[in-house]
DNA sequence: ACAGACATTTCAAACGTTTGAAATAATTGA
DNA sequence: TCAATTATTTCAAACGTTTGAAATGTCTGT
């Protein structure tokens, strides 16, 4: 790369025959220096197009102004959309982010934490993979001083640390009480894989939604399945396997899962098919490209789990919360219909 | 932030009662250090953890070790898959990437590439937004001797840059071989919109496809639509008017476009409209979910575009290659049959 | 015992900023 | 006019590394 000599205090100081220091205070608006000498060397570091070195800054200032985000993917628009909130509110207040991909991967997750613990990133934002259930690799951050937030998904093994997490409990008793409210008697929850503490949690949402409905709840309406196609259509063949009082409508743990389902009841001629009402968790775009499109969404709002996970850990690396009081915040799904 | 003592090369020093230097050196395997000695200081360097400090070494070397990518958006399938390949890339030779997002709006672009310019990248790799027509914004970096490599999204009013793009018009000739192997003569084209150079490039690949092969070409088999629902509609009915000899097939610009069409084609009864073969740029997930899927996908390998995006840019910054020598990078698409 | 040859360690400057303290210049009042 | 005051500029150290040159230590052969 050709090294053009580069503008540097110090060059605007020998054009400008003054000091580096007066140089530096004159960019930085000191009151102790001259009206007449800042124009001069705000107009010459203008001119000459400065950009102070960042890494001489940080060094100084023992700052990365850097933050790391450690997800599974960003193929899964919940994470692609919750990162749009990050990094709003990071460059706003003066920070760049860092992505780094896990493929929920255990191996490739300890990898980024050490790659982002050597940038000396301010701050580390993380989603844990699936595999996730010891946190040793984020520990050497917090001895560092470097503040920790866990986002979207629960490290519900991790007792003392900070959360963002969407009110999945909240979401899923909309959901079912929007489907109730709609005359259903019916209705079957799949869920997803029973290791993500979140398929209770929805669970625990449609469960308590029934019960305050006064709607009678049999155990041939749940169904559990871990994303894999195969798995989600003998699941839905458990739920609609008793064929003289089959479910109305249907609660799935994200849309992927419904779209699955949806389709495959529609190949085996369900009967009444085109009566099942679906609602499913995400809220992508894809719904308008189908067929038979579930009824409503539970729009998790990603941007603001984002964003929210952000905004906490720029308290946190500010002092403006102290890194030992943990904190646990919830962000409300909404429910859109279509 | 709680400021533990860092641990910094004069700690160290201090622990082992050496030099600062003697410690570098040790840390970096310098021949002229005691075997014994560099034992001793790497043990002591893993015991307490110590990790050098970037910023010190970024400004020593003059380099940030850091690479801007500036693109649209990371909703966009395309996008997000191509990051995979540029982070692979860059993470195995030691880079960090920060990205961007412009969501196609000039103003945002501009000031990204500001904020990456202050955050001294030492390369820069942009898909540029739909808005660009001036480069000016990316001329800073050239000036500062920082390459820029541009990726997906075809510079057309730059002459003189570096590029590595998709190689689109191959990938349409090989979908409308395709077709016309299948036995079609009356193959459809509907484009994207016609200010970007890739609407071109496709129409060329199916046109010289269509002549390859001796099919009769009439203008009433290609439309274009911006990428709105309803300007794809007006399109396709465009497209579709012509009831005695409609087209069989159709190679579509983009799957989202495609999946509008042929919910249309469905929604009007479309006398043959099972009969009708289609095939798309694109190659997402969604059409799994599908009644009337496409026959197959002009896969774009995005993994491909952006490794092959960032292996340029490191030759750049490496000087292997001359920055002022622009290259141009043809990445061929894959025709996958569902 | 000592010059010469190596082996090993340390010095010191540099990368580009920031900032309190010290130095200098300009202005005021008596 | 000259000390006192205020305004302005400069000095110098620090942030944590790297690295060529210089210094020190150790060993060899005569």
């Amino acid at each position: 790369m050709k090294q053009n000599t580069p503008i540097t205090l110090k060059f605007l100081a020998e054009k400008l025959k003054m000091s580096v220091s007066t140089v530096s205070k004159a960019l930085n608006n000191y009151p102790t220096i001259n009206e007449y000498t800042k124009k001069r060397v705000q107009e010459m570091a203008k001119e000459l197009r400065f950009t102070p070195n960042k890494s001489a800054i940080n060094l100084k200032e023992r700052k990365s102004r850097i933050i790391g985000v450690i997800l599974p993917n960003l193929l899964d628009h919940f994470f692609t959309r919750s990162i749009y909130g990050v990094e709003q509110f990071a460059t706003e207040n003066g920070y760049n982010i860092i992505i780094s991909q896990t493929h929920d991967d255990l191996a490739k997750e300890i990898q980024s934490a050490n790659r982002l613990l050597k940038s000396r990133v301010d701050g580390l934002i993380v989603a844990i993979s699936k595999q996730t259930q010891n946190f040793s690799h984020f520990d050497q951050f917090e001895n560092m001083g470097t503040p920790v937030v866990y986002y979207t998904r629960n490290p519900s093994f991790n007792l003392n640390c900070h959360k963002v997490l969407g009110n999945t409990f909240q979401g899923c008793y909309e959901a079912t009480q929007f489907l109730i409210d709609r005359g259903h008697q019916r209705i079957a929850y799949l869920g997803g894989p029973k290791m993500i503490s979140f398929t209770h949690d929805r669970f625990n949402g449609y469960i308590n939604a029934l019960k305050n409905n006064h709607v009678s709840f049999s155990s041939d309406l749940v169904a559990y399945t871990d994303f894999d196609r195969d798995n989600t259509i003998t699941a839905i063949q458990s739920l609609f396997a008793n064929s003289e009082n089959p479910p109305t409508a249907l609660v799935a743990f994200k849309e992927p899962i419904l779209f699955d389902a949806i389709k495959y009841l529609k190949s085996i001629e369900h009967p009444n098919f085109d009566k099942i009402e679906c609602i499913g968790f995400g809220n992508t775009s894809v719904i308008s490209y189908l067929d038979f499109p579930p009824i409503a969404s539970v729009e998790e709002n990603p941007e603001s789990v984002g964003e929210n996970a952000m905004r906490l850990l720029l308290q946190l690396i500010n002092d403006e919360i102290e890194i030992q009081n943990y904190q646990k915040v919830m962000v409300d799904c909404k429910l859109v219909v279509h």
